[in-house]
DNA sequence: TATGAATGAGCTTTCATTCAT
DNA sequence: TATGAATGAAAGCTCATTCAT
């Protein structure tokens, strides 16, 4: 019952959107009664944060299983942290659009639990980007926060464009990303 | 009273969002009674597709200024486009976050007015990026359409990060976006 | 309209208390909706403050003319505070089983502002018999706080069994209190 | 655990109301499930009930005791009377204020079931003061039902505001009271 | 003896909107 | 141009109670 609930709100918070979902639309939906909903969760706000610890935990999880990874090289991790990112979003795209834009939904305790997590995936990129600068594999004389940015920028985007169905898979948009990231679009290089 | 209105709402809408802002929430802080706001405005929605209308018209006024300036070239344009994107965040942030955050809050209608005035902005540096790559100045293997909305998820995320009085400035950031998207970070081309 | 929320709310409260009476109760005895209740007032609570305020107002505002009145002695003061005290239960009884049973209902700033005055009518009636003992009318080896608490008690329970149409009028009952206080109710005087 | 129930629950009501309390309160309190508490009681109602029946028996217990022994005088009878009314309010100081507090919300025929215990009550000390009357130990001109009200009035009060921890213990008080209802409080008698 | 899931009615409160003045 | 009174629908949430196990 409970993962139902969390199934239901799920689809319901991205189809109409967190505030304009009531209970009474996700227990309707589920044929059941108000009281039912809220013998499992205390508030409207706690299913909220149950969808978001899930989508993000299991983000963090697969970002550490990246960067613990001896065998790769700054640029691989860059690489599989974007593809990470990106192909999250295809198959669990409802949960992701829910949390993209239902953060600010979040009581002010619940964000202040999010918020490290959210900076531990922005850091982690940072970092790789640091080191490799110190490496020699990045340009040197990059600024690591802003780029960081941009390419988170790029990345969560994807959340409101991706269409699961289109001609461009998760994959190759992440392979497109990269690419552009790494090289550039210039044909000369060091242009401006 | 009717600019007053709109400026009240936009302060309000920024802080605590299009639905969590009642018509109460504003007639208080301007010290009127509901009543005058009806008098001005039909409905709350309206108050946001004003909003809405005046802060893409805008953008869409700088972008007709820079693809008819005929002394840019394709670089150039595609420069000036992104810091045009990124600055008209920085003075306008409140419009700007109002306008990313609440654009599902517009009647169907209103979308549909909507939605051809984003496209539009995409389509443009889209279509820049294949002149680019007709003209040579752009590599030929690129999918434009991937890429321009990996540049415009770059400079759309700045809202939700950009602060005015950080230490780097929103010209600082359109440049290291541009150099980033021109050229790559990587300190070998085409390594991937 | 509020005059009427108020005289409604009174009836109400006290007939079935403060708990157990709805907002709903409330607007159908007047044939109004929930909404205009809410224009008047922001909460349930702000009426049963308004009804504790005036009740308690009205209060002290009868001590204080009898304080001041200098022609009094101590002991006619005394019992024109008693006289004051249960007569204002006679008419204005529903108030008077309102206040006193639904005190605890009041929001802790309310009752912040509520106590005090409680207090005020309680050292009222103390300063009296104080001075009535240092002028010798009251005899000298009394504990004049629980002497106090003792008559406020025997004059506000009034308000749990008093009825306006019984055949002790409320006069006479404050008259024959008077009389207990004053005179004791044995024939032989300090018999113990 | 029939008894823990009603312990926790004289607790919770004293601190919080009747209706305040939650059965989720006090079986939360207790570490067990509503299913546990719905099988000793048929309702929360029953629960205040028992806690009434409880004080009240005791009280009426104890008055038997003091009426049916022949050595006391009616004057000591009454003593004795108000002692006990006043000492059982100090080590039950929880049952005390949930009997005077909640009595409005016993059921009709729970009600009409303590009412005649509560006459009991009144009728004890009245008979004393009638007796007392005749046998001219009391003034001949006392109206005994309502110097009983207010003999009820000034006991009962005590659970408003009663402290055991405070200066005056509940003996002294009933002395007092004693002393102020046999013998007033004027230095002069029969003054008004 | 105790649990845990579920109910359904009810609660206070909020709010966008209307409209006569 | 602006007000203030009123509406009515809906929201989130609570709660006493039931019942199969």
């Amino acid at each position: 019952m409970k993962e139902e609930i969390i199934k239901t709100s799920i689809q319901l918070f991205e189809q109409q959107g967190f505030i304009e979902t009531s209970i009474r639309d996700i227990v309707q939906t589920l044929g059941v009664t108000k009281g039912t909903f809220y013998y499992y969760f205390n508030s409207k706000e706690q299913v909220l944060m149950t969808i978001h610890s899930s989508y993000i935990d299991n983000v963090l999880e697969q970002q550490k299983a990246i960067l613990k990874n001896k065998n790769l090289s700054h640029v691989e991790k860059l690489h599989q942290l974007i593809d990470m990112l990106i192909t999250n979003i295809s198959p669990r795209g409802q949960s992701a659009r829910v949390f993209f834009r239902e953060f600010r939904h979040l009581s002010e305790s619940h964000l202040n639990e999010v918020r490290p997590k959210r900076d531990e995936i922005r850091n982690a990129i940072e970092k790789v980007i640091i080191d490799g600068m110190q490496a020699g594999v990045f340009r040197s004389n990059l600024q690591p926060d802003i780029i960081t940015l941009g390419i988170l920028g790029a990345c969560n985007w994807t959340y409101q464009w991706f269409n699961p169905e289109g001609k461009t898979s998760d994959k190759e948009v992440a392979s497109i990303y990269v690419d552009m990231i790494l090289n550039g679009i210039s044909t000369e290089q060091n242009k401006e």
